[in-house]
DNA sequence: GTGGTCTAGACCACC
DNA sequence: GTGGTCTAGACCACG
């Protein structure tokens, strides 16, 4: 429960994004059923109706899909979740490469700052373990 | 006026945004005077009242000072220009890389779609030449 | 309602100003919900714009936070309210020590002239009951 | 020239401010001619209508009178100048208690944050000399 | 002319 | 219901 929110953006966004994560990392698998609302509301302390628009969210994007009564459960066609993964991947590396070059930072800034924050952010992971 | 804004955001932080990028760029100089806010608002196409705010954040951020009766100017100062400049690098980078890094991309995945999504964008630029 | 507010200063400084006092006296307490936007506004016969800005004042001091939906919260963390009051003491005493000793007055007529003022407020509270 | 001016008050009170002190601690004295409004502008580098503004107080306060063609000059009334000084003290030290009273401080926290204050300024003068 | 404040009222996303 | 944003327009103090 360490974890809260940002104020910036909508938390239904926030955590239609950590659930993508999870799929993408494949802690989520095809097929899998999701908690019910109610649970997942109670887990985040969040209101059931947020998790009610981020189920709608992925149904939306073809990722679940809601069966009455019985609960949500991840799609079982696995190119949907690949697909999944490439949009993410382009749509993060676009948005990224469009900002930082309209701020005028040449590409080889760009890459430089990438490689050293991915060792930051290694060694960081290494000592926490 | 292709310039319109985008509906998922605020306005005034997008208008905030581009200043950021053009001080970030050198467009806009150390001391240099701002337009007036209603004259920035007539320009923008927006009320006196988005601009306000705008010059109000960049206050904040130590950016640009606000004279009584004389308008608002970018402070004096180089180095918070080039803290700003730092700072947008590193926070865009820190998070972009976060992101990645959470949805379970390696960083080979990483540099390679950043490598290749700079080709891209340059040689869009050089085609629109 | 024989509460107005003083023409030579912002209304929303002096809202400020009051809320600070309630917390500093304690009978606003950590963690306390505030009031809607709107009930506020309609209690102090202002517009909720007005009270939004003091609620993004208090926000910006960490004495507040904001919850989507939900409404304005003092924060918990006891220890931003008594760095408050602490700040606002010494804010307050250096400011007015300053500008005594700049006009010129003794330590001495300075250290008579609160004590004195001290008793009379003190009796004209008393008498008030 | 190194001292601004504060943008929470406007530029021509922190003049008649100043001018308030330097009279009261004796610096400036009864019947003596004020420099030009020309000249005190430029001196502080402000524009000369501030300058006619603080002028024209002074004259209401009946401290100063401009006389035509010849400048301004401070009142040759001495007792106008010892009312200013008990009237300045006065009024600030009453806005002080009072502000500090309903903020909650008791009248010894007061007393001796005040008697601190009043050490720590005058060490820091002395070191300064 | 400049910024600062305030009002009135609207619309929206969110919870 | 809640806060967040935006508009339109007004008034004021300031320089």
């Amino acid at each position: 429960m360490g974890e809260k929110f940002d104020n910036t953006q909508p938390i239904y966004l926030q955590i239609l994004q950590r659930l993508c994560q999870q799929l993408v990392r494949g802690e989520i698998k095809a097929g899998q059923k999701l908690p019910s609302i109610r649970d997942m509301a109670l887990h985040m302390g969040v209101n059931p109706n947020t998790i009610q628009r981020v189920y709608n969210e992925l149904e939306q994007l073809e990722i679940a899909e809601t069966r009455r009564g019985l609960g949500s459960y991840v799609t079982e066609n696995e190119e949907q979740l690949s697909r999944l993964r490439e949009d993410l991947k382009r749509k993060q590396i676009g948005r990224f490469v469009k900002d930082m070059r309209e701020s005028g930072f040449s590409p080889g800034e760009i890459i430089e700052g990438v490689d050293n924050e991915l060792k930051i952010q290694e060694s960081k992971d290494a000592e926490g373990v």
